[in-house]
RNA sequence: CGGGGUGUGGCUCAGUUUGGCUAGAGCACCUGGUUUGGGACCAGGGGGUCGCAGGUUCGAAUCCUGUCACCCCGACCA
């Protein structure tokens, strides 16, 4: 069986139209449907269990390095919300405001958060007093709004969950080194669970967080070799504290301004993963983060003994904390099958009459379609092998992707070129100014995602400008 | 926010140019039966007032005005 055949008609193939292969997947295995509301998106039962997932296994990993989760409101008075200059212009043309009251028309404006950083200083200037106090690491799971122009799903919606991470400590040292951990617990996530290998990084002046000192970033390459921004991690060194008056005593008896960070991952995760693995069968999913690991699909079911032989199994997987479904409606194998690849089940059991006879089952897995031969007493075994090695797998593949689109460039023309001709990231230096920046996205649409941690000089001059080069960039179209 | 496109049962669409019978098809759904190793078949059945609001007309899915939503391409942003 070639894993090329088409097997469902109604997903257009990523050759033929990326974008609306994209949204074929998410629509045909159900992850969200459109909303009344323009540009907002109801996450439905299988979308929604992916951010369960991925909900569960940060929260357990934030805690870990000692954050603590809080809830913040949902408004924000105005008076607020531009208690930060940078940050209140980076936000201003994208938040959604409260007028009214009822039919009273309010005092004051009330803008819906499209981040929280001014509501977690005006919290933090009355809990902080002594450097006791410090640090604090708090964080909100939420949805935030921002009155996007255009929106798609999971990419860029007017409405969106995430986690946003506040911290505040002593030390400018202290926030930097909080600001890469929180870097760090995303890209190891990203790698470990999501099977997405990342390029990590800090960003440029231009691109950087509006009010913050320094942004790092962890960037995903798709596979239309468009970046994707997956999360961030910001320094905000002592410019909130000062906005806020956020400070505290230290050891000396001096008062002192605190150093803050911010970072976040959102449900824009999913769209990442959605487009690493998937294919034209549908949605593929590591399964790690799959809400169905497993399902049971029992064929020639009325046969004497096939389904309880089905739910045998399926009741010795679950004992064992997998994530199985039995799907024992009447469709035809053929279907199911379908469905299950259309829907990121990351493994189906196949068992029918000769099966049983033969005392095993066949096990598939998603991304490949291999198909073992498992005896029935070993079932939970080798479907905790085979998750092991498609997780695996899913990763090695996607790096091979990543790696294999990566190009450098050292002058102009032969970035331009780049960036027509090798679809992905593309590393040039860079000398510093915004300047070469804004040229280069005029001319290409390309844009400095980030400059990575690992500083190589594959050139003397600025990439652009030819001026000397300070840093090494990636470069690339994004999302 | 600019350019383009599309809105007709749950889905994909036909019908709109040139207004006119009771608004169609395939898929999905329901009932019964036969099936079951890569989207099975037969028979019967239910469901739409044509995105929404106005207008023109004896008569509007079809023409006009407005509006909303979604998709694609740009600019902007996670």
């Amino acid at each position: 069986m070639s894993n090329n055949k088409k097997f469902v008609e109604e997903i257009t193939s990523r050759e033929e139209d990326y974008t609306k292969w994209y949204t074929d997947v998410v629509k045909k295995a159900e992850l969200m449907d459109y909303s009344a509301v323009k540009g907002c998106m109801i996450l439905k039962p299988r979308g929604y269990a992916i951010w369960e997932n991925i909900q569960s296994i940060l929260d357990k990993r934030f805690k870990k390095v000692g954050v603590e989760n809080v809830y913040m409101p949902l408004f924000i008075p105005e008076s607020l919300l531009q208690k930060e200059k940078d940050h209140v212009e980076g936000f201003a043309p994208e938040v959604a405001w409260v007028t009214h009251g009822g039919e009273e028309k309010l005092q004051e404006r009330l803008c819906v958060r499209p981040t929280s950083e001014t509501l977690f200083c005006d919290l933090y200037k009355d809990i902080i007093h002594s450097y006791r106090d410090l640090p604090k690491c708090y964080n909100q799971w939420c949805s935030v709004v921002r009155w996007e122009k255009t929106t798609r799903p999971f990419l860029r919606s007017s409405e969106f969950l995430w986690q946003e991470g506040h911290t505040v400590h002593a030390t400018h040292e202290d926030a930097e080194e909080r600001t890469i951990q929180m870097l760090d617990v995303y890209a190891d996530f990203a790698r470990e669970v999501l099977a997405i290998p990342m390029i990590k990084g800090k960003k440029t002046d231009k691109e950087k967080f509006a009010g913050a000192e320094s942004t790092y970033t962890i960037e995903a390459l798709m596979p239309d070799g468009k970046a994707l921004q997956s999360g961030t991690s910001h320094n905000f060194g002592d410019g909130f504290a000062k906005a806020f008056g956020i400070q505290y005593t230290d050891n000396n008896n001096k008062l002192q301004y605190a150093h803050q960070t911010s970072w976040g991952v959102s449900t824009r995760l999913i769209g990442a993963i959605i487009m690493v693995h998937s294919d034209d069968a549908g949605l593929c999913l590591p399964p790690k983060i799959a809400p169905t690991q497993v399902c049971v699909i029992p064929i020639q079911q009325k046969k004497e003994g096939v389904l309880d032989m089905a739910n045998e199994l399926l009741k010795n997987l679950q004992d064992a904390e997998i994530r199985a479904t039995i799907d024992d409606s009447d469709k035809s194998p053929g279907w199911k099958f379908s469905e299950a690849e259309m829907c990121g089940v990351a493994i189906r059991i196949e068992i029918g009459p000769k099966d049983i006879e033969a005392g095993k089952c066949v096990v598939v897995r998603r991304d490949t379609r291999e198909k073992i031969d498992c005896k029935l007493s070993e079932v939970v075994e080798t479907v905790q092998k085979t998750m092991d090695n498609m997780q695996k797998d899913m990763y090695d593949r996607a790096k091979e992707y990543l790696d294999s689109h990566i190009s450098d460039a050292t002058n102009y023309e032969e970035f331009v070129k780049a960036v027509e001709e090798k679809p992905g990231f593309i590393r040039g230096m860079w000398c510093g100014n915004v300047e070469c920046e804004e040229k280069i996205k005029e001319d290409t649409t390309a844009t400095s995602r980030c400059m990575p941690f690992e500083q190589e000089e594959i050139a003397k001059t600025c990439v652009c400008c030819g001026a000397p080069a300070k840093k090494l960039v990636y470069w690339g179209k994004a999302y």
